[in-house]
DNA sequence: CCTACCGATCGGTAGG
DNA sequence: CCTACCGATCGGTAGG
């Protein structure tokens, strides 16, 4: 694969007065970083190697082993970036959501979002587990974000068994994983019609969800 | 990677009476599409070779040109004999189904059940989109299969509009997707607890399911 | 952060 | 179906 230098991540150049500019504010580490995030978007994950990743930031091939120790030591920091904006937006969507069925709504809401708009985040986060032993094992921070679905449910149906409510929360979750995993993939293309995604979205899910005290 | 022959998969043996045996009945192209089936398992779909898989068959690097015209003609081979199967265990989980409900439940039950039992053909079959452009398009035998999901909802909900019936497609294909990706890749596993697999997915599945009438 | 390079692997082909 | 091989790519390292 031929990867050219991104205009937008150039090589360090020299100012009028002669100064040498550092690369991205000084951060070859960040280029490297969203240059993978465009690879994996393109070729997926595991078509992306780092020499890629640097001839796209504008750099030899020796330069991404001086902000990361290996490949996978990349994938990693892709992964741990991921999760923290993912929990972010899920934290936002549950403080967000009035009652405790719109939380779960705008949880719902918020992880397909950010599978949209972070694709390659999204796939490093979830989509890696190529094999068992593929290395890049589920972070304990997923835990984060996940622990206010469990908090919504049991706001949603107070009274019901611990049993029920796990299995609504893993429909839920379900549901969710396989919507977002669905639309990346284009797989409702052509078998069903799915006009907004959002509004498609809160319709299945509000649909889905038992009324509280129905149960 | 370093593969040894199978055992399972010798190469050609001379009976005692000297005549020179066909590589597994005959059918090197099934031995190495099953061998391609155990490096999917392994390593996931991109870290899987064709070297590698005409090694773990037993045969030089060059053989399988014999059979495929290129490694994608291989997978896609594997992803039509996964729709092959797939679409089967639905339409038998269909007809086992009495009432409209039993049969989504089922179709549910075998659609999980087929990704975990065959997890390699599952990840061609849906997870091989790595990128947009990652050669193996969505194949339309995938349709058939589906179809019987929308036509179990429609009984389900006689009186309903197409759209909420679109929209219970929908969730109901999500659901059963996400749980089957995420129960693969093992993301329940110290979230959640999933005791027996096939009997959460009945529970959470009927749990989400609207009753008929009750729309 | 660069040049230069290694050892390994891979898809695919030539020519039996 | 095999031997032998090419051209390309890749992860990673030596030694500045």
């Amino acid at each position: 694969m031929k990867i050219l230098p991104d205009s937008t991540m150039q090589r360090p150049k020299r100012t009028q007065s002669g100064e040498k500019q550092p690369y991205h504010h000084g951060d070859l580490r960040a280029a490297l970083l969203k240059a993978a995030l465009l690879l994996i978007d393109r070729h997926g994950v595991k078509g992306f190697s780092l020499k890629d990743a640097a001839a796209l930031a504008g750099v030899s091939t020796a330069a991404p082993y001086r902000h990361f120790a290996d490949k996978q030591a990349l994938l990693y920091a892709l992964q741990g970036e991921g999760f923290v904006l993912f929990n972010a937006a899920l934290a936002e969507a549950f403080a967000r959501g009035e009652t405790a069925s719109s939380k779960i709504v705008e949880m719902g809401v918020a992880y397909v979002l950010f599978a949209l708009h972070h694709p390659a985040h999204f796939r490093v986060m979830f989509g890696l587990n190529a094999g068992p032993e593929s290395g890049l094992g589920p972070d304990p921070s997923r835990a984060s974000g996940f622990l206010l679905l469990v908090e919504a449910v049991a706001a949603l149906l107070p009274e019901a068994s611990a049993a029920v409510r796990n299995d609504l929360v893993i429909a839920a979750w379900s549901l969710v994983h396989g919507f977002a995993w669905l639309q990346i993939e284009g797989a409702f293309a052509g078998s069903v019609e799915i006009g907004d995604v959002e509004s498609q979205l809160r319709r299945t899910l509000t649909l889905t969800l038992p009324r509280a005290g129905q149960s």
